[in-house]
RNA sequence: GCCCUCUUGGUGGAAUGGUAGACACAGCAGACUUAAAAUCUGCAGACUUCGGUCGUGCUGGUUCAAGUCCGGCAGAGGGUACCA
C-alpha cells in the first residue's frame, strides 16, 4: 500500500470538512443525540491504542447518526485536574500548569491523528477557571442544600431555615420530623450546619503519607492507595465530606432504569450496599450501645456485645482508654464491661472486637454464637457461653458433630443445650426452639420469622428497623494542591461561609511551592503557604454568604478578615458534570442555558444518550455524578433524573510484553520480532514474551498515532473494530490488518472500474439491499464486527455497481472508513463533473448539491428487494439434516410431504416408520422435523 | 468466601432455540511471474473401512430440535470482603 497516497486521501477529507465546518453542532430544528466517550486524563505518556477502542466506537457511531438526520453532540475535553497530575509535575520538577498544558497538547495531537469528528469548539480543561467557577458554584449549591427526608430531595437550606423557626419541626438523627421545637437560634444554626449535602465533620479519614493526601474509601484499596500503590493509614481529621448516603436509596432503585450493562449495576448495587435489617438499644452504665443485626429473631441468643476498637463507649468508660489501641500486632479483644439484655435484663458481656469495624452498622453488633460462624469462632477462642435459638437440621446436625458419644436422635437434644459441642454456628434460618419469647403462639412461615421479630422489638420500644448502606458519605477533601479551592471562607471564630455567586471563581494562586507536606505529622495543606492568598477581606451578605473583596476595593465599614479553606477538591470534583459543559461551553453567565439543556438532553431517563467508557469506573465516577446530577436535578437545574442512560463498556486491550533476563520490561520501541522470538534492538538479548494489560507498566503501549502513520487511519480504525465485539477485551495483534488492506484495495479497483464503465446495473442487488438493512441494524446496536464482515462480504459479491449503488455502499463504509470513502465519493462526483454527458444517467442531485459524503441520506432499502420466492428448507430426522429442499415460499404442506417422500437422502433413514411428523414454520416454513 | 462475566477450528471471531464455524488471518494447491512479493482461482473442524461417525470446557436435564434455556462441576478474567 503506498502511504504517501493514504495519507494525502487522508489530508484531503480533513482539510474538507474543516472547509465545511462538518462538525460544528448548534442547536438547530434536528433533533439532537448526545454521545460521550468518558472524560480522559491526559496523562504525561500520552495514549495507547487500547484507549482507541472506546473513541473509534463513539466516532462511528457520531458519523452514522449525522447521516441519518441527528445533530450529534459530540465532543472531548480534558480531566486535567488531581492526584496524578500533580504527581507527574512533581516528578519531572516542573509546575503542575505547565505539565497539564504539555499532556494536553501531545493528547490533542493524539487525537487529530484519529480524525475524530470532536465539535473541537466544545472543549474544555476542568483546570481552566472559566470551567472550574461552575465546580465551585455546583459546590455552594451543595452546601447551601439539604437532603429532604420527607420530601426525598434535595432543598434550599433556606427552607430548612424557615421550616425550623415556625417550630413545626425539628430534626432527629439528621432526619426532619414534624414535632414541634424548641430551638435556640445558636442550636438552629447548628442543626443546619449538621443537615448540609456539604459539611465539615471529623472523621477517621484515609491518610496516605506518602501522598501527602486523605483519600476516600473508593481510592484506597487492600489498605493502599488506588493511584500509586502507597500504604493508607487511619487518622482523625476535620474534613468536607457530601452527603451521598442520603440518595442511597434513588441510586440503588433507578439503576434499574438505565440502559447499562449489568455487571456495572450490580457493582453499583453492591457498592452501595443497602440492606434492610433492625436497630436494637443494648444499655449499659455508660450510655446505650446501638446494634445492627440482620438476624433480630435470635436476639434471645446473645452471648455478648461486640464492639469496634474505635467504638465511642470506650471513651467514656474509665480505664478503658488504653484499650483504644489499633494496634494489630497484639491481641487486642478485650472484655470491657456489661450492657443490658433489652429483653431479659440479663446482662450481657461487651468484648472490643478485631472483626467489628466502626464504620459499618453502628460499630456494634449483637453476638449469636450459635447462629453466626465468626461469633462462632470469637467465642470459642474467649471461653464465651453460648446458646442456641434456632433449630439445626438433622442433616447440618450429623455433618457438624464428630463425636460418637450421642445417639443422632438426640442430637437435636444436644444443640439445643450445649451448641459449643459442635464445629460451627448454623447460620441459616429456621424455626425457633422458644417461639413465646416472640409471643409467636401459632406456626407462622420462616419468612413472617423475622418481620414478626422486629414488630415485637419495636413494640417492646428498644430498638425499630432501620435501612443500612454500606456506602459512605464522600469524603472530598485533599490536602494536595492542583484541583480546585474550596469556595469557602472562615470567620475569626472559625464558622463557614460560601463565597458569594459573584465572587467566584476562586482561583489558585500562581507561581509558588506547590509541593505537599510528606510524611509529617499535622502538616497543613500546601495551600498554607501562600500566604497572601490564604486570607481575604470580606463582607457577610444578607443570605450568609461572602463577598469577598479585592485589594483595589476600597474599605467596607462591614468587612471582616476571612480565612481561606486551605484543601482543594478531589479530581472526581470536575468529572461530576462536564458532560453538562458540552452543551453550553461558552456561558459564563449561567452553569449552562435552559435552551441548551432542553434541545440536547435526551428524552429518556438519562441526560446523555450514548456513553462509552471502561468498567474501571463503575464505582467511582459513575456513582459520583450520579450523585452530583441527582442533586442537581432536585434544585431544577437539569431535567433528567440521570445523567448516563445507556452505557457501553468496551473491553480492554492487552498486547505482548517483553521482559529482560532481570524480569524489566522492555519498551515495546526497543523490541524486534524475529521466528516468534523477540529480541532487545539496543543490546540484542533474547527477551521473555508475556501478555498483559497494555499500558505503563509492561511498557507495551502503542502510540496511536504511529500505527495510523504505517497503515493509515482507516486501515487502523477498521482493523481494531473487526478484531472483536466492541465490549470484548482482545490482544493487540497487527498481522489481521493485512485483511483489511486488501478489502480496501479491492474496493479501490472496484469504485474506479465502476466509474470507468459507467454500468447500467448493479450485479447483485438483492445482496445490497439485504447488507443496508443488516449494516444499519448493526451500526445501531454497536456490533461493528459483523457489520463489517457484512461489508466485505458485499465487496466479495459484487462486481459491477451503477454509480449510484456504489455510492451507497461508500455510504456504509463512511463510519468505519471516513477518509477513503470521502476520497471516493469526491472522485465519482470530479469524474461525473468533467463528462456530464457520459453521466447523464446519474442523479444528479448526488453530485451536485451535496458538498462532503456526510450530508448524503444514509441510504435506505427496498422491501420488495429483500422478500425471497423460495428458501432452503432442512428436513431432519431425529434431530439430524439428512436433506435440503428449495423450496416455494407458499408450499402448502401436502406439497412439502409429497418432496420429502420424493427425497431418497430422507426416506432411507425413515424405512422403519414415522413416529412424529412436524412441519415447523414461523411466518414461512422453518423446518421439517421427522422422528422414527 | 461472596457477586458478576466468559469458555466455539491452527488463530480472531459468526450464529432471533431451527443447516455450527459467516467474515477475516494463518495454511495448502493452482494461475500469473525468470523468481519473489503482490494479485487472482480453488481447498480447508476432526476422524473415517468413504457408507458414515463424532464435534461449541465437563456433566445431567427440558425440547421434535440446545453453542443458545435450566441444574451441577471445572477452568479463566473482573469486582468485593472480618459488611453483622
Amino acid at each position: 500500500m503506498d502511504k504517501n497516497k493514504i495519507h494525502q486521501i487522508e489530508q484531503d477529507a480533513k482539510n474538507l470538512w474543516n472547509k465545511y465546518d462538518l462538525y460544528k453542532s448548534e442547536i438547530s430544528e434536528k433533533p439532537s443525540y448526545c454521545i460521550l466517550d468518558f472524560f480522559p486524563y491526559p496523562s504525561g505518556i500520552g495514549l495507547h491504542v487500547g484507549h482507541t477502542l472506546g473513541y473509534i466506537a463513539t466516532d462511528i457511531f457520531a458519523r452514522f447518526r449525522r447521516m441519518q438526520g441527528n445533530n450529534v453532540l459530540y465532543a472531548m475535553g480534558f480531566d486535567a485536574f488531581g492526584l496524578p497530575a500533580e504527581q507527574f509535575a512533581i516528578q519531572t520538577n516542573q509546575h503542575p500548569e505547565v505539565t497539564t498544558d504539555n499532556n494536553i497538547r501531545n493528547m490533542k495531537s493524539q487525537l487529530e491523528a484519529l480524525s475524530l469528528s470532536h465539535d473541537n469548539d466544545r472543549s474544555f480543561s476542568t483546570t481552566d477557571p472559566k470551567y472550574y467557577k461552575w465546580t465551585q458554584w455546583i459546590f455552594t449549591k451543595l452546601y447551601n442544600s439539604y437532603f429532604n427526608n420527607i420530601s426525598q430531595k434535595a432543598e434550599a437550606i433556606d427552607d430548612l431555615r424557615e421550616k425550623l423557626n415556625s417550630r413545626k419541626f425539628s430534626i432527629q438523627d439528621n432526619q426532619l420530623i414534624e414535632s414541634v421545637n424548641h430551638y435556640t437560634e445558636a442550636e438552629i444554626t447548628e442543626a443546619i450546619n449538621e443537615m448540609r449535602l456539604a459539611y465539615l465533620d471529623d472523621v477517621n479519614v484515609n491518610w496516605c503519607p506518602m501522598l501527602g493526601t486523605v483519600l476516600s474509601n473508593e481510592e484506597v484499596k487492600d489498605g493502599k492507595s488506588e493511584r500509586g500503590n502507597y500504604l493508607v493509614e487511619k487518622r482523625p481529621m476535620k474534613q468536607w465530606m457530601l452527603r451521598i448516603t442520603s440518595y442511597g436509596d434513588r441510586l440503588n432503585d433507578q439503576l434499574d432504569k438505565l440502559d447499562w450493562p449489568d455487571n456495572i449495576i450490580t457493582m453499583q448495587k453492591n457498592w452501595i450496599g443497602r440492606q434492610e435489617g433492625t436497630k436494637i438499644i443494648f444499655p449499659t452504665e455508660h450510655g446505650d450501645i446501638e446494634i445492627f443485626t440482620t438476624r433480630p429473631e435470635t436476639v434471645f441468643g446473645v452471648a455478648y456485645i461486640g464492639i469496634s476498637h474505635q467504638h465511642p463507649i470506650l471513651e467514656k468508660t474509665e480505664g478503658l482508654e488504653k484499650n483504644r489501641v489499633t494496634d494489630s500486632d497484639e491481641n487486642t479483644e478485650k472484655l470491657v464491661g456489661y450492657a443490658t439484655h433489652p429483653l431479659t435484663n440479663e446482662q450481657i458481656p461487651i468484648w472490643t472486637t478485631d472483626y467489628v469495624l466502626q464504620e459499618y452498622g453502628t460499630g456494634a453488633v449483637m453476638s449469636v454464637p450459635a447462629h453466626d460462624q465468626r461469633d462462632f469462632e470469637f467465642a470459642k477462642k474467649h471461653n464465651i457461653q453460648f446458646k442456641s435459638v434456632i433449630k439445626a437440621t438433622y442433616a447440618w446436625l450429623i455433618e457438624n458433630y464428630k463425636g460418637n458419644d450421642v445417639p443422632s436422635s438426640q442430637l437435636l437434644d444436644l444443640w439445643k443445650t450445649n451448641p459449643e459441642k459442635f464445629d460451627s454456628a448454623f447460620d441459616i434460618k429456621g424455626p425457633l426452639f422458644y417461639p413465646m419469647q416472640f409471643e409467636i403462639t401459632e406456626n407462622i412461615s420462616l419468612k413472617k420469622q423475622i418481620k414478626h421479630a422486629i414488630e415485637f422489638i419495636e413494640k417492646a420500644k428498644v430498638g425499630k428497623q432501620i435501612t443500612n448502606y454500606r456506602l459512605r458519605d464522600w469524603l472530598f477533601s485533599r490536602q494536595r494542591y492542583w484541583g480546585e479551592p474550596f469556595p469557602i471562607v472562615f470567620d475569626v471564630q472559625n464558622n463557614a461561609y460560601s463565597i458569594h455567586e459573584d465572587c467566584l471563581p476562586v482561583t489558585l494562586p500562581k507561581q509558588y511551592d506547590f509541593k505537599p507536606v510528606l510524611n509529617q505529622e499535622n502538616a497543613e495543606p500546601p495551600l498554607a503557604k501562600a500566604t497572601d492568598w490564604k486570607t481575604v477581606r470580606g463582607i457577610v451578605m444578607e443570605n450568609g454568604s461572602v463577598k469577598t473583596l479585592d485589594d483595589n476595593d476600597p474599605k467596607h465599614p462591614g468587612e471582616q478578615i476571612f480565612t481561606r479553606e486551605l484543601n482543594t477538591m478531589p479530581n472526581w470534583a470536575g468529572s461530576c458534570w462536564y458532560y453538562l459543559r458540552y452543551m453550553d461551553p461558552k456561558n459564563d453567565n449561567e452553569i449552562l442555558s435552559d435552551t441548551a439543556m432542553k434541545y440536547w438532553s435526551s428524552d429518556n431517563v438519562g441526560s446523555i444518550d450514548m456513553y462509552v467508557g471502561g468498567a474501571e469506573h463503575a464505582v467511582l465516577h459513575l456513582l459520583y455524578a450520579r450523585f452530583w446530577h441527582m442533586v442537581m436535578f432536585d434544585l431544577g437545574y437539569v431535567s433528567n433524573p440521570e445523567p448516563f442512560n445507556k452505557l457501553v463498556n468496551p473491553g480492554m486491550m492487552t498486547a505482548d510484553a517483553y521482559s529482560d533476563s532481570r524480569g524489566f520490561y522492555v519498551d515495546i520501541e526497543d523490541v524486534k520480532l524475529q521466528d516468534n522470538s523477540a529480541f532487545q534492538i539496543s543490546t540484542g538479548e533474547k527477551l521473555n514474551i508475556e501478555p498483559g494489560k497494555m499500558g505503563k507498566r509492561y511498557k507495551n503501549g502503542l502510540d496511536p498515532r504511529k500505527a495510523c502513520d504505517m497503515y493509515g487511519i482507516d486501515i487502523f480504525r477498521m482493523h481494531v473494530m473487526y478484531m472483536a465485539p466492541i465490549t470484548q477485551s482482545r490482544s493487540w495483534d497487527i498481522k489481521n490488518i493485512k485483511g483489511m488492506e486488501r478489502f480496501y484495495r479491492s474496493i479501490d479497483a472496484k469504485i474506479s472500474s465502476c466509474i470507468v464503465e459507467n454500468h447500467k446495473s448493479t450485479d447483485n442487488i438483492v445482496q445490497l439491499h439485504k447488507t443496508i438493512k443488516f449494516v444499519t441494524d448493526e451500526i445501531e446496536n454497536m456490533r461493528y464486527n459483523t457489520a463489517l464482515a457484512s461489508l466485505i462480504k458485499l465487496n466479495n459479491s459484487i462486481e459491477k455497481y451503477t454509480i449510484e449503488d456504489s455510492i451507497k455502499f461508500i455510504q456504509m463504509l463512511y463510519p468505519f472508513a471516513p477518509h477513503i470513502s470521502e476520497n471516493l465519493y469526491q472522485t465519482i462526483k470530479t469524474n461525473i463533473q468533467s463528462d456530464i454527458e457520459k453521466y447523464s444517467n446519474v442523479n444528479q442531485d448526488l453530485y451536485n448539491t451535496i458538498n462532503c459524503l456526510e450530508s448524503l441520506a444514509w441510504p435506505s432499502y427496498d422491501e420488495k428487494m429483500l422478500q425471497e420466492n423460495t428458501i432452503k428448507l432442512p428436513v431432519n430426522v431425529n434431530g439430524k439434516v439428512r436433506d435440503i429442499l428449495e423450496v416455494d415460499i407458499n408450499i402448502t404442506d401436502d406439497k412439502i410431504k409429497e418432496l420429502v417422500s420424493n427425497s431418497e437422502k430422507v426416506m432411507k433413514y425413515v424405512v422403519s416408520g414415522i413416529k412424529k411428523y412436524m412441519i415447523i414454520r414461523k411466518d414461512k416454513p422453518v423446518i421439517v422435523s421427522i422422528i422414527i
